[in-house]
DNA sequence: TTGGCTTATACTTATCCTGAGCATAATCGA
DNA sequence: TCGATTATGCTCAGGATAAGTATAAGCCAA
């Protein structure tokens, strides 16, 4: 059994499946984050790798000009899973999905398509903290999911439970980390409390907000999201999502409607120059309210100079 | 053309591929990081996926428990491409690899197997620093990539080149940056300077130290590395590699194996008691020698209290 | 038995980063 | 001219980090 590695099946040709490729397409607009739909909203662009395709990448890239007109700009892998089929069943899965996150402007999208933008908030409303969450909402989540936790059978697997949702969604005092997308979303599903998880046999009960997709579809949104609220943080890809010129404001109000949640004005301003991100394009912003402010660009050349990167160990420098 | 997803193809049954799942799989003996190898250590493990599996991990899971004769513990998705068939030309890829990372113990492998463990390091010379490189491979690698980056038509390229070596590299009296392991293998293969360049059609000459492997699995191993080096800074994985009870040198050295780079050691220990990370045993190691260390255990509490995540932004707490 | 070697562990120090707030500048409109 | 609004400069305190000093506790050989 172990041996030199196969690239034949050793069932033979029966064990081949097909490969789809789905997109998470973000654009920035008016400080709301958008990402591209199809199906009435319902569902993430996505179509399937076919041998004419160079690459995946190359085959994603094709499939998005052709739906938005435009060529794609970044873009990153971000997840590849087996389809389960969920709908049949127990069934074994036959086709995977290969996700990819892409960052481009609202803008720059073509028009007479069926694809069109939405807001991804509209898909987890609990998602954006930046005006605190709405009372209501809050109360729903904390109420839903503490009964969650009391359902469970045994004391300390409802201290468990609780004890998640506490640390996912900043319960009990605990402090709202941004970057768990992903376990919010799954810890719903769990909880049974959103329409995908009735959808594929959790128990009839009123549902939280928040529009639900086809598929595995938000929870691919979900795994983007985090991706991009992490890396905003320690590469310079917000840029990728802003016009050309732009204020010191719209930038934080662009990384604010990313993180969900709002930033201190003078320390975002100190952060982004003296990193030396951008540069000053000379003019003014026109239109505004209040004293003008300048506007800057880009600097390309940072990706060029450094190659960023965190450490935490207490490295030695000798 | 825009429309709904579809699960099928446009043009029928033909375009199905296989999908094989490949194992980076990691341990660290003696201060020495170890992958699994199979095919005379060129070739990591690798099996096709099949339709008795019930997902990805699932389908790797019972692959690595075949060969190795224990169950695999922690593991995470790396990457999804497609095989270019490189041997063969600008064929379009009919095959993909889904790539894992997992950590485990080396202790915890049957023996009767054809895999065996290698150090990581025979096959990436250059990404151990915690002596400084070998002055003969320093001077080696500095002087060729800088043959090659005077090899360019324009002069801007060459710079560019350059530029672009020096950073991955640290020349230049730059930092090194023991993340970057996969921009530097990339940049080696581009330079033509590593056996896997040659055999996909670069001119001939003298490589550079450092075992290749079939296909595209050092850069797969590449990514590995790369992902565990920045994973160890900011997630308690390491102690998925120690065995139960440990000294804090012990689990430095550990970490500093699979970084490549010395640590200091008093803000060693001062980061993990703070994090609080681990608990004493109570014990103290044997068979020491200079003063015996006391023992310590991971403290698995930390998995659930904690949802570990660094932030960069300059976040309001009102 | 003692001095030397090695590793463990406790503290100190200087510097830098970060969150937060104060103060002032510039523009518009009532 | 006042008030509202945004831009921009600056300070300050606390915490984290890199680096170094000092002491403790074993072993071993002279």
């Amino acid at each position: 059994m172990a041996g030199a590695p196969r690239k034949e099946s050793r069932t033979g040709a029966a064990n081949t499946i097909t490969a789809d490729l789905v997109a998470v397409l973000v654009a920035v607009t008016d400080g709301e984050p958008k990402i591209m739909t199809i199906a009435n909203a319902a569902a993430l662009p996505s179509g399937p790798f076919e041998f004419t395709h160079r690459s995946l990448q190359m085959g994603l890239r094709a499939w998005v000009e052709a739906q938005t007109g435009h060529p794609l700009g970044y873009v990153e892998q971000l997840y590849t899973f087996a389809d389960r089929g969920r709908a049949g069943g127990a069934k074994s899965p036959h086709s995977i999905s290969i996700s990819y996150l892409g960052l481009t402007r609202e803008d720059k999208v073509g028009q007479g398509f069926e694809a069109h933008w939405s807001g991804w908030y509209e898909y987890f409303p609990w998602e954006d903290q930046r005006a605190g969450l709405p009372a209501s909402l809050a109360k729903t989540l904390a109420s839903r999911l503490r009964a969650w936790a009391k359902s469970a059978d045994t004391t300390s697997l409802q201290r468990e439970r609780w004890q998640r949702a506490a640390i996912t969604f900043g319960f009990d005092d605990r402090e709202w980390n941004e970057e768990l997308v992903l376990q919010r979303y799954e810890l719903l599903y769990e909880a049974g409390l959103i329409p995908e998880a009735l959808r594929d046999g959790a128990p009839a009960t009123t549902v939280i907000p928040g529009k639900p997709m086809t598929g595995d579809h938000r929870r691919i949104l979900a795994t983007g999201i985090a991706r991009l609220r992490a890396k905003i943080k320690y590469r310079p890809v917000v840029f990728e999502l802003m016009p050309a010129e732009f204020t010191l404001l719209q930038l934080q109000r662009s990384v604010e409607a990313l993180a969900g949640r709002l930033v201190h004005k003078q320390n975002f301003r100190r952060l982004i120059e003296q990193q030396q991100l951008v540069e000053e394009t000379g003019a003014i912003a026109a239109d505004t309210v209040g004293r003008p402010a300048k506007l800057f660009r880009f600097r390309h050349g940072v990706l060029a100079e450094r190659a960023v990167a965190g450490t935490k160990l207490p490295l030695s420098r000798t």
